[in-house]
DNA sequence: GCTTTAATGTGATATATGTCACAACAATAA
DNA sequence: TTATTGTTGTGACATATATCACATTAAAGC
């Protein structure tokens, strides 16, 4: 598991540091912040110290300082622009959705056929674009928004513009390759997941009545 | 981490495995499903022979056997049903997805104020009528669509009408209890994890060559 | 039947990840 | 100043997870 979730926990922190301080607190004890990620408080310490953030032994650690080094961890490189590749209904929820507190921000959105010109601010531009658009813009990352029998070209040819990072929420594993990293959104899967989860609590409780 | 990686993997190699099958394939061998899930052929024959899943030495596995010893596994519990709370654009991407041959069926939609009586031939319902819904057809499972805004107030209503699981798209870590458990897709998070991973590797081109 | 081949199954091992328990310490109160 | 309190920081430990290496074995070829 590399240390991927390592990194994910240091965001989680940074979100909720914002939070916190957005709620006017200037100070955190390892066990809020255990509470909040539902992590042991020993565990945020020990991240914690690991990338040499220090806090007080007694009044806990400094908001601002944590979030300082939290930033430079994780790269704190600005806003961000990224392109959304389908305009259905699912990209059309992510457009209208305002990601710039999240520090990025979608750039542009692409289609075979855009029914618009464009859409809570941001441009629809037809697919044959996209290169250009691209290239020119250094867009990184892009989120691939197109029904299953298209996913495949329409990652293949994000790959073939440059992009080196998708999110695809089409219901198929695409894999990452050395050129660019693929993270799949399945909803199928996470419900499934889920009536698993369930069940095993329905059982377990079963159990503990008989 | 529990064991619900493993329990994850067991789902992905079940749709590998019926992927597989659809393509006429009828035996795999463990390198076959390593590669599918980017993990090792090794992982793979642990996890088969630690639920006493049995190969051929020479030949593989039977895809038909290991899917029966998956399905049992995983609940195999038919055709489950479940709702949508939330019919914006993201609830109506949802709606227009068919899930049955990933092993449910979305039953209703449910808003506020349902801009249409039904999409994709699901009927949508005013908020107001999910108790009676859930109690009546025994949904266990529900998709939070809303806003954030309204996300908290729907996670309450959802599990005192008796929901025992929820998937979580709106920005904001809804935490689980013991009567349901909920997992969070942030789509927020997802991308600036993106943005890390590539800046990395973009780090260590760098360095490569300098 | 014997040999070769190509896969599984698994013990030994490494590594990663998280928990526990407690010493070290800063702040506060007495 | 001293005692007390509450929190950090961390070594020791436990556990989970995955890899390695190879003995084992079924099938195919000769």
């Amino acid at each position: 598991m590399e240390q991927k979730d390592l990194m994910l926990r240091l965001m989680k922190y940074k979100r909720v540091l914002l939070q916190f301080k957005s709620l006017g607190l200037d100070r955190v004890y390892s066990n809020n912040l255990g509470d909040a990620l539902e992590i042991s408080a020993a565990l945020v310490r020990k991240d914690f110290s690991h990338f040499k953030i220090e806090g007080n032994r007694r009044g806990g650690y400094s908001i601002n300082r944590v979030l300082e080094k939290l930033n430079h961890l994780l790269g704190d490189s600005g806003l961000q622009e990224i392109v959304i590749v389908g305009c259905g209904n699912l990209g059309k929820a992510l457009l209208n959705h305002d990601y710039i507190r999240e520090g990025f921000r979608i750039a542009a959105g692409f289609d075979i056929n855009p029914s618009q010109a464009e859409l809570n601010n941001i441009p629809l531009y037809p697919l044959e674009i996209l290169k250009p658009y691209v290239l020119e813009h250094h867009i990184d990352v892009g989120i691939i928004a197109v029904p299953v029998s298209s996913a495949m070209q329409t990652a293949e040819m994000m790959i073939n513009c440059g992009i080196k990072g998708i999110l695809n929420f089409a219901p198929l594993q695409l894999k990452s390759r050395e050129e660019c990293r693929i993270h799949n959104v399945n909803i199928g899967l996470e419900i499934e997941n889920l009536f698993f989860m369930v069940n095993q609590s329905e059982k377990k409780d079963a159990r503990s009545i008989g």
